[in-house]
RNA sequence: GGAGAGGUGGCAGAGUGGUCGAUUGUGCUUGACUCGAAAUCAAGUGUACCUCCGGGUACCGUGGGUUCGAAUCCCACCCUCUCCGCCA
């Protein structure tokens, strides 16, 4: 969430920030609002610290008198505290609910989008960051989409998977599950060679851990839960890796702190269905490889086009089509300030997928978790946290699938063949 | 799942109603000694919020309660460890 103290600082570049998610003039008044509940706050925290000080002050007294055995003059001092102590009761509601009103209207507000960010609604206003300049693969005419090909080559069972489980969760096998289990260990060596530790964390996170992220309070629908234990499973490995470091105060030479992690994923996705998300486009299990940072603030955004440049890399390796897309304001997560997506050519369906996203949260992750580091001069700060995928496997096997048709086979990209054993598929 | 023990500062570990935000040890930082190091000595060393920048308040697993006063007493919950059972 927002720092207070960045919005009293500096109201006008905030609701300006907000302006580019395409909120309304009369949306950006809940900025307003937060500074005005938080006088309310610190006003009631005055009187309140005040109202406990007298109050201990007089205990202390009786402490003594009844020491010196002075019992009357202690009972008298006692009916005076009688008296404070109602107040303090008063002080203390007007106080939590100050602290309540403020930490939801903290909630709601998403982060401001950093100034490189373009205005816009949605999807349609995104920038192009870094277009596809080659030809795409040449496909001939009759070209399969992937979720043919995966019926073909009898990759992938969908129907075992709705059988087993329901809807989403596919049955990888053969060559298949092979191909997936080459990109997961392919991705964890590049990324370690990349300077990121390897993490294999539970998949399973409790609340506070959720929150920390930014889940919880608001996105809970989206999270599978395990109610009876009070668990959530991971919707993203950036969830349990950037709660390692919750509560955290890392001495700043510590810093950068950069993690990978591949885990499944769980989306509920209660959302729209259809064509556009056919076969691997949309799953409710998938498989992720995740890169995490932390960083000092002054060094997160040359981390975060390190990160960019990281998946650029990846994706040339496995010899696919991409581009790069700056979101807008009114696309870019609730949490981020600034995002890249990342987007694969997929031949047979002639459209987009989007295959990475790449963001920094600057202190918005990090003031919720109190992931914090402590500075030259000995100060604590909030840390900045980036995450991006690196990569996300369904749609990266639907463009290499659809991609690489050939009459005699699916070619696999060189870069995967000692992890795969095998050249094609077929 | 059953039985027991326990959750206190980076770590270890005292503290069973008042001057305890907390003895002590250790670690860490700085200084002294030293050619340098070790050892030794001295000082410092939690976090958050508020502040009239003097200071104030809260926090001893979490949430309630008793009391003028709670780390300490009471209630509920959570977690960890040990043993037994089950189990990859």
């Amino acid at each position: 969430m927002l720092q207070v103290k960045n919005i009293r600082e500096d109201k006008k570049r905030i609701v300006n920030g907000l302006r580019k998610r395409n909120w309304t003039a009369q949306q950006t008044k809940v900025v307003d609002q937060i500074l005005q509940t938080d006088d309310e706050r610190r006003a009631a925290q005055k009187k309140l610290d005040d109202l406990l000080a007298e109050n201990k002050r007089f205990s202390a007294q009786i402490g003594q008198l009844m020491g010196q055995g002075k019992q009357s003059e202690a009972e008298a001092l006692k009916a005076r505290v009688a008296a404070l102590k109602e107040q303090a009761k008063q002080a203390e509601e007007q106080f939590d609910s100050a602290k309540k009103a403020l930490d939801d209207l903290l909630y709601s507000v998403p982060n401001c989008p950093h100034k490189s960010v373009p205005k816009g609604a949605g999807a349609d206003d995104n920038k192009v960051h870094r277009a596809w300049d080659k030809p795409f693969p040449a496909l001939p005419p009759d070209a399969l989409p992937h979720w043919d090909l995966i019926k073909k080559y009898n990759l992938i069972d969908f129907d075992l998977g709705v059988k087993l489980t329901g809807a989403g969760f596919p049955v990888y096998r053969g060559q298949g599950a092979k191909l997936q289990r080459a990109l997961i260990q392919f991705f964890l060596d590049e990324n370690t060679k990349a300077g990121y530790e390897e993490i294999l964390p539970p998949l399973l996170v409790n609340e506070d851990s959720a929150r920390g992220t930014g889940q919880l309070p608001d996105k809970e629908a989206q999270m599978y839960t395990c109610e009876r234990d009070n668990l959530y499973l991971i919707p993203t490995a950036e969830v349990p890796v950037t709660n390692i470091l919750r509560d955290a105060i890392i001495p700043e030479k510590d810093l950068p702190v950069r993690m990978t992690a591949y885990t499944p994923c769980f989306r509920r996705e209660a959302g729209a269905w259809g064509a556009h998300v056919r076969g691997l486009n949309r799953l409710h299990q998938f498989d992720k490889v995740e890169i995490v940072r932390v960083e000092h603030p002054e060094n997160s955004y040359p981390a975060l086009l390190q990160m960019l440049r990281h998946v650029q890399r990846l994706l040339t390796k496995l010899e696919l089509p991409y581009r790069i897309l700056l979101l807008c304001g009114g696309d870019t997560g609730f949490a981020s300030a600034k995002t890249f997506d990342f987007e694969v050519w997929s031949g047979a369906q002639q459209r987009w997928l989007e295959v990475s996203s790449v963001s920094n949260f600057e202190t918005f992750q990090s003031n919720r978790m109190q992931l914090r580091y402590r500075d030259a001069d000995n100060r604590i700060q909030l840390a900045h946290t980036l995450n991006g995928s690196a990569l996300a496997l369904p749609r990266i096997v639907a463009a290499l699938l659809e991609n690489n048709q050939t009459a005699e086979g699916i070619r696999i990209p060189k870069a995967l063949h000692k992890y795969t054993g095998f050249k094609t598929i077929g």
